[in-house]
DNA sequence: AGAGGGGCTGAGAGCGCTTCCAGTTCCAGC
DNA sequence: GCTGGAACTGGAAGCGCTCTCAGCCCCTCT
C-alpha cells in the first residue's frame, strides 16, 4: 500500500515534487498528469495533512468557538442555525472546523486554540459585552471573525446585524400604529444583543417623545422571564411591549391572555428572532426576522477573506434584518399569515 | 518572538531536544527544567501541532460526526447532551474535536476524515440500520467508535444502551398494571432505535401472550406522528400505548386527550428517554432514562482506549438504562414526583 | 583504584509534504 | 543552424518537532 509521495512517485516513474504538483494542480503535462492520476486511484492515497500543513504553513481547518452556557447552546435555534450556516460554507471549501463549546474557560481554549499549525483562523461568538477570551484572541496572531459584537478594537472583523436600528424599526412600528405606552423587556443584562435592542427601543421612543419611565422591566431570553415581565408591565399600563426575543414574548403573551387582555386590541406585542414558533402563536408574533444560518456562512466567508488577505485590514460585515408584521401587532384588520 | 524549539535552546542554552523534553516531562534535571520553563513562560512559546503530529504521529485531535440532517440534530437534546458528554471528555485529556455535522454525503465526509495525519481516530453516530459511512469507516484503518449501533461487523467498538430490554421492561411494566391491549408508535423505520423499541415491545408482548397486531402504529419520533398514531390506536381500543419516545408520547397525549379519554384511567402511556419536558407533562410520563451525556463521554473515553491499545480487539460498552414511573401509568395511587 | 551503572544531555535522523531553483526538452523565429 | 523562451520536471532544502542513540559525568560497589 502506497503511503507516502515518495512511493508514489517510484510507482509512477516521475519525481515526488511532480506527484504533489497532479495533486495539488500545477503545472505539469497532460500525459504526466495521466499517469500520476492512475496510480493515485489504484493506490487509494491519502496524503499526510501535518506533512501538508508543515510545510505549507496552512491547515485548511478553522477553530468556531461558541463560548455559551451548553444548555442554552442547545436551547436556542439560533445557534444551531449559526453551525449549520457555518458548516454549509466551509464545506464548499472543503474546510474542516474544529468546534469548541461551552463552559470551558479562558484558558483552556487558548491554549489548543493557539497552538500554531493546527488552525489557520477562528470564528467566535461574542455575544458578551465583556469576553476575555474574545480579547485575547484579538490581540493574538490568529486570524479571527467575531459574531455578533461590533468589538471597538481596532483590528476586530466582525459579522453581525444592526440590532439596534432591528429595534428602532420594530418599536416604531409600534408607535405608527398608535400606541403610547410601550413597554420593553430586556433580553439578559450583559448581552450584547440585549443592550442593542434596549438601546434601539430608547432610541425610538426619544424621538417619539414617548416616556419609557417605568416600562422598561429585565429579562432573560426566555419564556418565564417573559412572563413575569409581562404581569410588571400590565401592572404599568402599557398598550404594547417589545420583547427582547421571541421566546420572551411567547411568555408574555401567556400572562396578557391570563390576564383576560387581547392581542393585539388591549395589548400589542412585538419579538425579535423570527424562529419557527414565532408564527404558530396566537395570535401570530410580530417581530424581526435575522438571517442567522446567512450569518454563519457570512462569519466563514469573512474569514475565507482575511486568510486569504491577511493585509487588507479588518473585515466587517453587517447583514440586514427584516420586520415581519403579525397579528400581534395588527390585528384583526389585515391578515399576514 | 520566540518560535520555535530552537529558538527556546538557543535562548536557554541548551538543546532542542531537552526543551522537548522539559515540554513533554521527559527526564531533565531540576534546575535545567527551572531554566527552560523560565525562558518557556518569558516568550509565550506556542508549540507547532503540525510538526508535533507529524514526528510523533498522534495529533491528539479526534473527530466526530454526526451523520444526521442539522435541522433534527438540534432540535433533539439527545444530540445537544451526546455533545456534551463528548465535549466534557475530551477536554479532560486536552484532546481536540473536529465535528462533521449533517448531511453532507459520505464520500466528502470520509475524504476529509481519512487524510492521514489530521485524526487520531473518530466517533461516528450510527443510528440507521444502514450507513455507508459507518460501514466504511469500519472497513478502514482509523479507529472508530460507533454510537448507538452494535454493528455486527467483527471490529466494531461501540457504546449503547440495550434499546430491546428496556422497550421490554417499560412495556412490562405497562402489562404488569394490567392492561392486555397495548399498542406501540414506532420510531422512524429505518433507526436502530426505532426497530429495538418495536422489538423489545413484541418481545414482551409475545411472553405474556398478548395480542400486538393492529397495534402498531409508525411514527416518526416526533409530537405530530405521535398524535395522528394515537387516534389510529384509540380506534383499535387500546388501555395503554407504549410510544418510541417523549416526543411522541406528549403528542399522543393531547390526541387522548382530545378524545375525552384520562390518562392512565382509559389509557395508561409510556414514552421513551425522559427528555426535560416528560416529567412536566399532565400527567407526567412515565418513560425510559438514559443517561445521553454518559453515552457521549463513554463513546470518548472508548476511543481513548481504543488508542492506547490498538490490538485490544474491539471495546463494546453497553449503558444501563432506567424505568422512571410517572403518573401517565400509576396515576393517582402513587405519586413519583 | 577501577569497573559498572544510572542519570542527563546533545547530535542527528527522520516524519511526509511543499516549493524554490536549476536544469532539460522542445519549438518557434531568425 | 542557432538562439531564446516556454513548458515541464527533478533535486534538494526546508517546515518544527520527536525520539533513538551515544556520550558524558558522577557516584557506588568491589
Amino acid at each position: 500500500m502506497a503511503r507516502t509521495l515518495d512511493d508514489l512517485a517510484a510507482l509512477s516513474g516521475v519525481s515526488r515534487a511532480t506527484v504533489s504538483r497532479v495533486i495539488n494542480g500545477g503545472p505539469v503535462s497532460e500525459e504526466t498528469r495521466r499517469r500520476v492520476l492512475e496510480v493515485l486511484e489504484r493506490t487509494g492515497y491519502r496524503p499526510n495533512r501535518a506533512a501538508r500543513t508543515l510545510a505549507s504553513g496552512r491547515s485548511g481547518v478553522v477553530g468556531v468557538v461558541m463560548h455559551i452556557d451548553p444548555q442554552h447552546l442547545f436551547r436556542d435555534p439560533y445557534f444551531a442555525g449559526l453551525l449549520t450556516g457555518m458548516s454549509n460554507a466551509l464545506a464548499e471549501k472543503a474546510v474542516g472546523m474544529m468546534l469548541w463549546l461551552g463552559d470551558r474557560t479562558k484558558d483552556e481554549i487558548l491554549d489548543q486554540i493557539q497552538l500554531r499549525g493546527l488552525l489557520d483562523g477562528v470564528i467566535v461568538t461574542a455575544h458578551w459585552r465583556e469576553d476575555p477570551l474574545v480579547d485575547s484572541l484579538l490581540d493574538s496572531s490568529m486570524p479571527t471573525v467575531l459574531i455578533g459584537h461590533r468589538r471597538s478594537h481596532p483590528e476586530a472583523s466582525y459579522v453581525d446585524v444592526d440590532d439596534v436600528q432591528a429595534a428602532d424599526t420594530i418599536t416604531t412600528h409600534l408607535i405608527e400604529i398608535g400606541r403610547r405606552r410601550i413597554g420593553h423587556i430586556t433580553g439578559i443584562p450583559g448581552s450584547v444583543a440585549g443592550a442593542d435592542r434596549l438601546e434601539g427601543y430608547k432610541r425610538a421612543m426619544a424621538r417619539a417623545k414617548l416616556p419609557t419611565e417605568g416600562l422598561v422591566v429585565e429579562g432573560e431570553f426566555n419564556r418565564a422571564s417573559g412572563a413575569a415581565g409581562a404581569a410588571q408591565l400590565i401592572e404599568a399600563g402599557v398598550d404594547a411591549i417589545f420583547c427582547a426575543n421571541d421566546a420572551t414574548a411567547a411568555g408574555a403573551l401567556e400572562t396578557i391572555k391570563a390576564h383576560g387582555l387581547r392581542v393585539p386590541e388591549d395589548i400589542a406585542l412585538a419579538g425579535y428572532d423570527d424562529l419557527d414558533f414565532a408564527a404558530q402563536l396566537d395570535p401570530p408574533l410580530t417581530t424581526i426576522r435575522q438571517g442567522v444560518q446567512d450569518q454563519g456562512a457570512a462569519a466563514a466567508r469573512t474569514l475565507f477573506q482575511l486568510l486569504e488577505d491577511p493585509d487588507g485590514g479588518p473585515r466587517r460585515v453587517l447583514l440586514p434584518t427584516e420586520l415581519v408584521i403579525r397579528r400581534s401587532t395588527v390585528g384583526g384588520v389585515r391578515r399576514f399569515d
